[in-house]
DNA sequence: AGTAGTCTACCGACCGCCCGGTAGGTTGGC
DNA sequence: GCCAACCTACCGGGCGGTCGGTAGACTACT
């Protein structure tokens, strides 16, 4: 069933076309309410209220107030899969794959961080075992990204920085965006994706006059 | 009766001499469960247990559940502007500034991080007012490391890069550190700070050579 | 020295409320 | 007449918070 409620928030995510696909809203409902006020602060009726339900009603379309944090985390992991992990495993060159890393998942919570955000602050929500599961896939993400930090060292591109170090640095980066992004604000989605992949990168490449934050004679 | 709070928070940072300063134990005790499981997971029977208390005999020294999480916040706001940001106020250059605030926001998560990590993710949990408070000083806070960055980009240490939008990826990189670091790691306090504070820089000082990142779409 | 009063630091019992979840219908389209 | 798609009414329980105590240390007066 947790697979059928993916398939059912992946249509929600595209266009609606909806026929019985209110499951679908109902997710996407719950992700975006989940994400505004916190996993412990809604309450089941607040789901059903924004879907035009009763508690009762939303029942007949859920198992429970966990099976849909785990469902829309699950979807989340898998939007993270399929969007940013399987695309950059196809580039070779880890400096452009890293800028796809980094562009695709900044993307991502551009367009709608309501899923992506819910998987990184409601871990805690979960039962052990979904939330283990969650957790191994989150770590897959960061090894991956760790794996070609250490491509990149290997060719020389960066000196002097722990992988794991980096990767989660970078992950903070992005993953923050969620939280000053605003749709209305004065850059758009494009214009801070950019930005943050320069940095990123710029924030793990070596520089060749780099001088050590240790000397602060330098004051002028 | 805030200041009052506030006080005991940090007397209970320092070595506990501990009289009556039961209500530090309090407020750190707090602080740690609600790090942990999240303010609104946590019951006041929770915090009251953890401290030897019955939920009745802890009501004689707090208000009440909110009033609890708006002092710790408190705390950490005191925190951030005494250890970080008035140090960096009393350095010139911006660039030995721009590493004062980092590594030393980076220390003190590395320290302890539950009221700074409070701070952030429970804001939701605030009475509006209080919430107006808080969101009004981390703004501050923001606005400052992105006037830094301004003065970097005018000494032309900086280029091509939005002073806000840098500021809050450095902020979210750094808050971050909370999420992995763990005292018994592989790599102690020190060594974590020193790396994400190297990363900082490097994130937004310019390289003369820079090349811009290409088109992530044309991946395959 | 004795005792009455006072205050700090708590506790057991309780309140009303809202929570997640369910039982048992009812209704409308096929 | 049947089944998907709901609803009303309810349940046990835990929540934040309060009330009315009280043990015991300390003080004040005689």
């Amino acid at each position: 069933m947790t697979a059928l409620d993916h398939a059912a928030l992946r249509a929600a995510t595209g266009a609606a076309d909806g026929e019985q696909d209110r499951r679908a809203e109902i997710y996407r409902s719950a992700a975006r309410i989940f994400h505004r006020k916190g996993y412990h602060a809604t309450s089941i009726n607040d789901i059903a209220a924004a879907v035009g339900l009763t508690k009762a009603g939303l029942y007949y379309y859920i198992k429970g107030k966990q099976d849909l944090l785990f469902a829309i985390m699950g979807f989340a992991m898998d939007q993270l899969d399929e969007q940013v992990i399987e695309p950059a495993r196809r580039v070779q060159d880890p400096r452009t794959r890293l800028e796809t890393i980094v562009a695709r998942h900044a993307q991502l919570i551009t367009q709608d961080s309501s899923a992506l955000t819910i998987l990184v602050n409601e871990l805690e929500g979960l039962l052990p075992d979904d939330r283990a599961d969650i957790i191994g896939r989150q770590r897959d993400y960061v090894d991956f990204i760790a794996d070609t930090l250490a491509a990149l060292r290997d060719e020389g591109k960066v000196v002097g920085l722990d992988p794991t170090v980096g990767a989660f640095s970078l992950v903070g980066m992005i993953l923050w965006i969620s939280r000053w992004y605003r749709t209305d604000g004065r850059l758009d989605g494009e214009e801070v994706v950019a930005a943050v992949t320069r940095m990123a990168i710029s924030a793990v490449l070596s520089r060749g006059d780099y001088t050590s934050a240790g000397n602060p004679e330098e004051t002028g």
